[in-house]
DNA sequence: ATAGGATCTCTAGTAACTAGAGCTTCAAGC
DNA sequence: GCTTGAAGCTCTAGTTACTAGAGATCCTAT
């Protein structure tokens, strides 16, 4: 059984990742290639498939890359604890179930806007009207974009 | 009745918006004061107030600065027809829809993935497995990072 | 008159990439 | 062995919607 070795490109192929981002997770120490061609390319091995993939996958979840290079330090250590990993996605879960609340708030009062909305002129349009007017809205969590958290996904 | 101006930590305040903030969407051609102070100082009146309060609820609900630039744009002409704000209130809907799945099946894995896991060593933990072998992962919808247009909230 | 909070401009930083310029390397075909 | 074109290299800068800080100036209340 030989070592297979992979270009940049059969590695972005294999994670469904675009070059530029391979390079972007190296630069800040995500992955690490196992050396470069005689000519500098960089060579990565089976491992860098399953460790990109596992960034792909949690990114796809919505970890940030912070929350993924903790989970990657824990499974680099299979003796420790699983604690963290749990309480990683217990927080992430967490973040989830907010912005699923605030989406279906925003959903409700879109779908309202458009229902009200009886297509005439601008200057009579419900939509402008209750956008320009907060308390007409229907929305009581009143959330503040500066805020607001607001990330990916 | 005499004409009111306020200074921008006043229209911050009565907007819920970050001074720093006011001055971006400024910059960014959102809003303009009328006018400045002897001293140089911004000096805003009750229409900025409207103004702004429509980006901030507009940003809100989600859309972006330039949907928002285009409705302003429509809100400045009354007499024209609202078809197109229609048009942008439904793309958002129809985005924050397309979210609110992606969100859902999130939750679902995530949710999975802690009833999975038993609490013991890293090596055995079932989040990590998940995390690295996509396979093991009920999610159909893959999604790759990378081309999701993931934004806010 | 003065103190101190608010405001000014300017630069740079955030997350997670993406795009482009200008150059070099690699692999396949002849 | 040579050529050619795709794929790779580095580096810089751009994206969105802000946020933070430095250092200077203004405004207002005592």
């Amino acid at each position: 059984m030989k070592k297979v070795e992979y270009s940049i490109g059969q590695l972005g192929k294999l994670t469904h990742t675009k070059v530029p981002t391979v390079r972007y997770y190296e630069e800040i120490g995500l992955i690490t290639p196992v050396g470069r061609s005689e000519g500098g390319q960089r060579r990565f091995d089976q491992a860098s498939v399953r460790r990109l993939g596992f960034v792909r996958h949690a990114r796809e979840l919505g970890f940030t890359l912070d929350a993924i290079r903790q989970l990657l330090g824990l499974a680099d250590r299979p003796t420790a604890s699983c604690e963290p990993v749990d309480g990683i996605v217990q927080q992430q879960l967490h973040e989830v179930d907010l912005r699923l609340a605030r989406l279906q708030a925003i959903r409700q009062e879109l779908q309202r806007m458009l229902d009200e909305c009886s297509g005439g002129k601008a200057g009579d349009c419900r939509i402008l009207e209750v956008l320009a007017d907060h308390s007409l809205c229907l929305t009581e969590d009143h959330d503040h974009p500066d805020s607001t958290t607001d990330r990916q996904i």
